[in-house]
DNA sequence: GAAGCCGGTTATAACGATTCAGCAACCGAC
DNA sequence: GTCGGTTGCTGAATCGTTATAACCGGCTTC
């Protein structure tokens, strides 16, 4: 493969002057430009990145890890950091944690020594522990979408509590009083969050919350709750249910359909995150969305201020605001 | 950041011997090494890859560009890849290319000049226009899952046609004369050998096959397909039918089903590809199954093995054979 | 006692680019 | 015709690592 050296000899110049074309075209007449653009085309020479990085100090790329990447949430959020990254001459290398502290702690090793310019990370353990280390050593780390809590740190997130909030305020406007929270783990602190928020909403209109704690959030949860609900006298069950996510609210639907519940006429659902499926569901399901892409695209904006301010950076917490897509499973006015 | 020369200082010893206690330990006496190990540590020393990419001429990483990474089938295509690219000291750097040419475009350039071993790709444009430019200069590349005419490259892919002949076979075993095939655009490959398989079958039983093409594979096609076969008389309508993938085949369950329709009952139903939700759904789905991690595994074998032998390599196309799930969709034997 | 060998170590030369001081050629101005 | 000032290019040093040849006591071996 063709190197600096065998364009120079071609042109007739030295390598000092094809670096020179490369970089600052401004800086060289233009006929010689024209023989070293010649000589490059004709060898398609490509410059080593390797080489590159190694006299600059610095790659040209940033890491990305993210929990699951089948999920849209995520995919559309690399999308936005990309687009950042772009306008920065950098490239995004993606990996995929699936969850598993072993697999991010392998990729941040291998981020670390590839010396990327910073890392955009949706940590695996909420306390950051595998972060934490990078940062000690001098990477640029943004916290994606979880432990905000980490104070002395940039992070983007979006704000589950008032996504909460939205959800129970619309089912509440709606006449709803018996309404239902499922989700869980309850430790996770997105799903927490969002109980507080229709919590504090459906309190406030004296309406009765009654929270169903799940192990996962999946379809097979949501519809071993909705059978149990459809179990229930009429007038022992709520009339609404708010999901922690959109794959308990689908199998809720599955499975309260199934049971000869009507959708929204016996129990109006919300669902979270506002998955492609959402949309496409037998009863196309209200849901809470969240802005992924922009999600992205600060956080990447974010790492860069931060790459580029160096020491003086100080750092920031992005809370996002979500908002409520409305279908047709919550129905029409109520009561 | 520490450099090898600081370890090589702290422990007193050259650089050299540092080099020698992290690629080849055995030729180091065991007191100096633990004195330079114990260096290592106290230095949070990280080898710098650039410059050992510079000096060995190669890096230490494949490219893995997916059309789609939030499909479930190119995520677990991607971690038999990481497997196996992992027994190699390899990195896996992931793109989605989203099914854009130029994204695709851009992610090869990248790769290139980055100087990666190899590349594993899903062509978007099944010629491989973009593709071939790489490999005349010279870059290994694994064609996955598309673009198996290319005679003169290594591939791996699934027998479209014997799924559509797998699934085809269970209807007719089941009774069914009358089957639909619903799936398009029919200009796509996978498309037309799924059909082809199927329509191969149904033949060879005396049934009759009706070919239903839809603009894309998504649950709302198969949403107004359904909807308009509920409009038929029923001894106008198949009794089965036969999805191209499985959201096709959601979206017929949910328009069957809300159109009065049991499924399978009055109509069975086989999907493809067996996502996560096809078990999840309503009448969890027959469907066909790919076997997607070792089809990863597989096409970094042939990679490392092209990357390996260097020019007396022989190339090679992989096909492997789908396996039917069988599930509530397509019921007990029938006729 | 000289020659050869051997494990362990060091010094040195790459790898392919960028950067920068320095130099030649040319410019208009006096 | 000489002088400062550009302009455009070259040559050398440099980045952090690995590979390789050379070295060096200490030990056999004849």
């Amino acid at each position: 493969m063709a190197r600096i050296e065998d364009v120079a000899a071609r042109a007739g110049v030295s390598a000092g002057t094809v670096s020179n074309v490369l970089n600052r075209p401004q800086a060289v007449s233009p006929k010689t430009l024209e023989r070293v653009r010649a000589a490059i085309a004709e060898l398609g020479y490509l410059p080593n990145e390797s080489a590159r990085a190694l006299v600059a100090g610095r790659t040209r790329t940033v890491g990305l890890i993210v929990p699951d990447v089948t999920n849209p949430f995520f995919a559309d959020l690399a999308n936005g950091a990309e687009e950042v990254a772009d306008t920065h001459d950098v490239i995004v290398m993606l990996y995929n944690s699936a969850e598993s502290t072993d697999r991010e702690l392998r990729y941040l090793g291998q981020l670390e020594t590839q010396r990327v310019q910073g890392v955009l990370v949706t940590p695996v353990d909420l306390g950051g522990g595998n972060v934490l280390a990078l940062i000690e050593r001098g990477t640029p780390v943004v916290l994606l979408d979880r432990g905000t809590g980490l104070r002395d740190l940039c992070s983007v997130a979006v704000d589950d509590r008032a996504g909460g909030r939205l959800a129970a305020t619309h089912l509440v406007e709606h006449g709803h009083r018996r309404v239902a929270f499922i989700g869980g783990p309850l430790a996770v602190p997105q799903v927490r969050e969002r109980l507080d928020g229709a919590r504090e909403m459906v309190d406030a209109a004296g309406g009765i919350l009654e929270v169903i704690e799940v192990p996962g959030l999946t379809v097979g949860a949501g519809r071993s709750v909705a059978a149990a609900l459809a179990e229930r006298p009429p007038g022992e069950r709520p009339t609404a249910v708010l999901c922690a996510n959109d794959l308990i609210a689908l199998g809720v639907l599955q499975a309260a359909t199934r049971a000869g519940l009507r959708v929204p006429g016996d129990l109006a659902i919300v669902g979270y995150d506002d998955i492609e499926f959402a949309a496409a569901a037998a009863v196309p399901l209200t849901s809470v969305r969240q802005p992924r892409h922009q999600l992205g695209r600060v956080a990447a904006d974010l790492l860069f201020e931060e790459i580029n301010d160096g020491k003086r950076h100080s750092h920031r917490q992005v809370v996002f605001q979500p908002e409520l897509v409305v279908r047709a499973s919550t129905g029409v006015q109520r009561g």
